[in-house]
DNA sequence: CTGAAAGCGCTTACAG
DNA sequence: CTGAAAGCGCTTACAG
């Protein structure tokens, strides 16, 4: 590549040293205004383009974060965590960072096996979206590079993390169910699956306590088994009024279901999820839900990593992000007024 | 980053040179194998990284690929190039390469600006994954990095593309309409939008006129406007037996006012797609529709421009990836017999 | 305000 | 089989 234009080049066309043109281009004192300007025009004539892999041997920071999602949150019909990538990948632009997909295999996972963009130095830290399993966060740990964890926590090993406030967005659509009159709720999800799930139930249940509402275990539905793989949903024989499902997909799912029972939704079952994912706008009728605020949460874990590069001591802790009610028509008012 | 380990600390606690530690980690010749592993485990010992910036810093290679998608072909109901950009990114690591996403904004497309990828000398390459404008084309190509073109083509500027065999896929699932019994087909897609869905509607218009049944301008229904926006579908007066949509997400569309409408589907009409992407499976009943094989087309896409990166002169021109037609239960055989 | 020197960590000829 | 030297393109003290 000796093609390419360097400072060297612009210092000797112009008759100064390299060490004035970069301090030039990089807007740092020590050089007169008019030759600033001079020297930045002719970079810009010359079609000067910086070197980022000399600045990284410099100060050995390579402006790369690795973005990690677990394989089974991806896949053709997965795309929430894609999404959030797209939101963290943009806001990382904005920093003057690149973000790099890895998805980790499971095999990896277990194996515990670091990713390359580690091993080769590629990265100055991670994002961890997506709930990893206890041993490969010890593992990271025992790695000198800062991580922020997305949209999970893991409480023993201490790490910063950005996640939706699952627990109060549970609880405050479980408050608008029972706004409307609705008192047999069921809640749809595998509590012992992962802490978001976990959380979201606890929301709803802080609601049915608050409202004096005994919680019946009947109504507490599993959708998935250990794996995460989606299971046959099986309702109970005293059905509920409403159900309040841990996210959009199972909703989704539950709705479908319903239907082919022969019943409609709103009128003979509200539904909600949580996510505002894809799902929510797909199924017929739209789902009311608790919106997940990618956008807001993409910008915290990324101040905070930045943050943690800076000074490899700063703590976040856990940080929650609040999300919305998104008003949609799975919801039916059945309060006899 | 004094704290890392490097070829050099190694070579000092074993007593040779860094430069054979570099020929033994890298097996080249020159080191003995004793040594060579001897120098191995050390380094695995030591906890040992490579360090990429040094090596991008000698051979002017980033081993980074920017992977280019329009902001408008993405978003939260549009998962296609994430899954896309996954498999690319997948392909792309095995590879030894890394894959940068990068957003492309319509201001930018418009301004023709380029990424900061490439400003930056962050990647070897681009893979550009759905159809950019013009104008921002002929920017590329002044560009001295090598480009792949994904999922469209641009005839012009004879650029290197990897796309689905749009024409033959629409073509045969045509063709897989008319044996069960249809001859009043009409194409749903705006066929004066992206060269994909031209050249689906004329693989259908093919299975037509192999069929010897006539086009009928009243069959074709626009689906968006020049922008990529969906529009409201109107349907002809005289309606026809089945639909070939130019992909999944329009198919959606058009059961969901199908059924509005009062109709059942397959029942009163059949509906095709094509992508098999998310929309194939959550609608209800699942699509038979044509699959785009992301896999191999992102194998060959990688391929592609690794030999362009070794070879600045190598061509490759357009390449179809041929999908196969995934059978569901939106068509239904209406032959008399 | 400007620049010579040294160094970041590796690899590529080349010499022994 | 092994290593000294030079260089990739930048930046950071430091000297002037």
């Amino acid at each position: 590549m000796k093609n390419n234009v360097t400072m060297r080049d612009i210092a000797e066309k112009i008759g100064v040293s390299s060490v004035t043109v970069s301090k030039a281009l990089n807007d740092k004192e020590g050089v007169s205004d008019e030759l600033k300007e001079k020297i930045k025009q002719l970079a810009e004539k010359m079609g000067y383009r910086f070197n980022t892999a000399a600045r990284s041997m410099k100060d050995g920071l390579s402006f790369n974060i690795g973005v990690i999602i677990p394989e089974r949150f991806t896949g053709l019909a997965q795309s929430f965590y894609l999404n959030f990538y797209q939101s963290i990948s943009r806001v990382l632009e904005e920093q003057g960072y690149y973000g790099i997909l890895h998805i980790l295999r499971a095999e990896d996972e277990d194996g515990l096996k670091l990713p390359r963009i580690y091993l080769e130095q590629k990265v100055d830290g991670f994002i961890i979206l997506g709930q990893i399993k206890k041993p490969y966060i010890k593992k990271l740990q025992t790695v000198e590079l800062p991580a922020v964890f997305m949209d999970f926590y893991d409480d023993e090993s201490h790490m910063d993390a950005v996640i939706t406030d699952n627990f109060y967005g549970a609880y405050d659509i479980t408050n608008y169910l029972i706004r409307n009159g609705h008192e047999k709720i069921a809640y749809v999800g595998n509590i012992y699956s992962t802490s978001s799930i976990q959380d979201r139930f606890l929301g709803y249940y802080k609601s049915l306590l608050e409202h004096h509402i005994k919680l019946n275990e009947k109504y507490i539905l599993n959708d998935r088994d250990n794996h995460g793989k989606y299971i046959e949903l099986e309702l109970p024989e005293e059905l509920p009024t409403a159900f309040v499902c841990n996210c959009d997909q199972v909703a989704h799912i539950l709705i479908a279901k319903l239907k082919e029972m022969g019943y409609s939704v709103p009128d003979d079952f509200s539904v909600v999820g949580f996510d505002n994912d894809i799902y929510a706008t797909i199924t017929e009728p739209g789902l009311t839900t608790v919106e997940v605020n990618i956008e807001e949460m993409s910008r915290t874990a990324v101040v905070f990593i930045h943050e943690k590069i800076r000074d490899k001591d700063k703590k976040h802790g856990r940080v929650q992000i609040k999300g919305n009610i998104i008003y949609r028509d799975s919801v039916k008012n059945i309060k006899k007024d």
